[in-house]
DNA sequence: AATGAATGAGAGTTCATTCAT
DNA sequence: AATGAATGAACTCTCATTCAT
């Protein structure tokens, strides 16, 4: 059990780095320090890895949300927020969190299609049910406007969390980040975005 | 000339369907109707070939989007939305704008980051520029709040925009959106989730 | 190890029959019973298998040379040399010898310059101080003229046995040989061939 | 004619720096500003424009070998070789005569047996000839002893004249030229060469 | 006569998966 | 249980030759 777990943190970090595709089971055979017959052995094949290198990962990205929640629970919650942001940049999980990030983002190709089907959605889930308590806690402390539509702004609240998660892996979104909100400045640092992004959602909760 | 753009509409298709990495020479030429031998007269190699397809296409939606703005220029900036949204279900130029979405798509995931430097940023340009002029004269109008960010409202009406067209490409985007806004439904069909970003650009822009 | 050296042995017929340019890599894995992918395990590419393929048997030939110095101490030095120029021949590892030679002809064609720096000189090197210490030999013995000089006596000899080695490999060399030193025959034995060589060996040596 | 001719001396440049094999047929073209199918209408096919660009050369060569010999009659044979050593340099022909050496040199090797027999030997012939006259005059002026057998003579200042030039087309000659005459020296200068092939052919044929 | 786009077989190389040890 | 050498089909790319214009 517990070598499969390390084989699964092994690829996620090739998988991350190269994609699915690209991604090359004698390299996480040799990352992982295993012979392709033991891969072969606890995961049927390539695709089963990569789905199961998900789900796993998944798991954990929420036990981490959920934990942000409990610990931090006088915050106003765009303090909750914004220590999530940093948290992307700063935690010691950076390495996991990055390489689920970038395996998240590639399954949204479309040339993934066919995984989509097969990974469980719990992630989404929960990631809407963590952030539709976080809107309930927020309009009761007054931090959100009362007319402001919950699950609206659970998926707008995700979608400019995600994007920022995005910029550290895509060059693509860092590109496009910057040049929406950076103010002719040729590359933002983190804490920029950090604060457009913290901006952002006072924005459209119409925080105080 | 003209051959030269036949091929790249046939590559457009099969990098669409399956991805950079999974699309294959030998099906693009026969999709075309050509030698192997031939499409390395006109595209030095596969590489090349894919980033002239995306520079090719990026001009075109450019010139698609400036239409639009140029045809309807007595609508509320919200219809013009409005009217772009149902452009990207019903327009006879769905396919190539499709297959385009799916290649700006996977453009964003980790393994394509070489191509992010290589690959123009005009189209991200040209957009922004069309959607601050389209939130000039929404404020001129009144129907965008005076205290709204222009750069942030661009930033935010391309997401979603974005996203919308994205949920026709990928099974992710689809179970993302309709899992957020669907209202506990197993599915929403293109008109609902048409509403629901035009409901989602109405309440960011509008202002308090 | 033995399977890479199988390989390399059935490489060097492929490369001696054909040269380096139309030897073919699914050839060469069919005639050694292998798989391409097999091949590419043990090789990185088909250059560094030419490489390894000509300091493999660099190796081989130099130690025959040593074997041939030692084992005949008491022979006149024409005589070490005529058992050598018979070896070429008779030798039951004449397959190999041929197979390398051709290769070392192959070399020395200017499409095959990238290589010369590639190679390591050891042959060369190891070569020249074998005829050296011939020569020392036959100058101490009094069959050579003590005014010749010693390094240039070597690239004589070299130049000389070099020559009658390719005789057998190439056509042009063959005919260029009979048609300097073949007296109007049609075509010279390799018997003819040995006698001339000599000769020419004891005309440079002795001196006037 | 005169456009075969042209055709041939480009094609020759290229034959000369890529080797029969890597020759392309699309750069000949290229090179010498036709297109591939005027080409095809000179010369059969690639295999028959390498011949009869052999054949333009070999007459061309043995031209230049005859007015060296009639213009410079006064001269002892030594300086005539000389001569000729430093016009391999020198001479503003050289780069017909270095594409000529080079492809002299690459028919040497195996993979071009079936080459040797399609050109005719009239350069080896003719050189042949042209070293035997001047032998023959050597002996008459007591430049060369006369004990010397005029074939094995010129069959000896060939080699030694053939591997000076190919110093300069190929990376091997030259490292075992300088290997074994360099005395020590990391690269020896092309006048050094030159006199180390004078000191060679001296001590061959006694010279005073 | 001249063109050069088109051909397509074949090149070198890769890699997910298997299986004898 | 574990290995890793072996597989071989599939990949991208090349190039001598042809032929409609």
């Amino acid at each position: 059990m517990e070598r499969q777990a390390a084989i699964m943190e092994t690829a996620a970090g090739v998988f991350a780095r190269k994609g699915y595709f690209q991604a090359n089971v004698a390299e996480i055979c040799e990352a992982a320090g295993i012979s392709m017959g033991s891969l072969y052995k606890y995961f049927e094949n390539k695709k089963v890895l990569f789905i199961d290198v998900f789900q796993f990962f998944s798991e954990r990205m929420f036990i981490d949300l959920l934990n942000v929640n409990l610990s931090e629970d006088d915050d106003s919650i765009y303090d909750t927020v914004l220590t999530l942001l940093q948290k992307v940049e700063q935690d010691k999980n950076i390495e996991a969190a990055g390489n689920f990030a970038a395996i998240y983002l590639d399954i949204g190709s479309q040339s993934m299609n066919e995984f989509a089907t097969c990974v469980s959605r719990r992630i989404e889930i929960e990631a809407k049910k963590f952030w539709l308590s976080l809107i309930k806690k927020g309009k009761q402390r007054g931090e959100i406007h009362p007319s402001v539509d919950d699950e609206l702004a659970a998926y707008l609240i995700d979608n400019n969390f995600m994007i920022f998660v995005f910029t550290f892996i895509s060059e693509h979104y860092r590109q496009r980040f910057d040049g929406y909100l950076g103010e002719e400045k040729e590359e933002l640092t983190v804490d920029e975005r950090i604060q457009k992004v913290m901006k952002t959602l006072r924005f459209i909760l119409r925080g105080s």
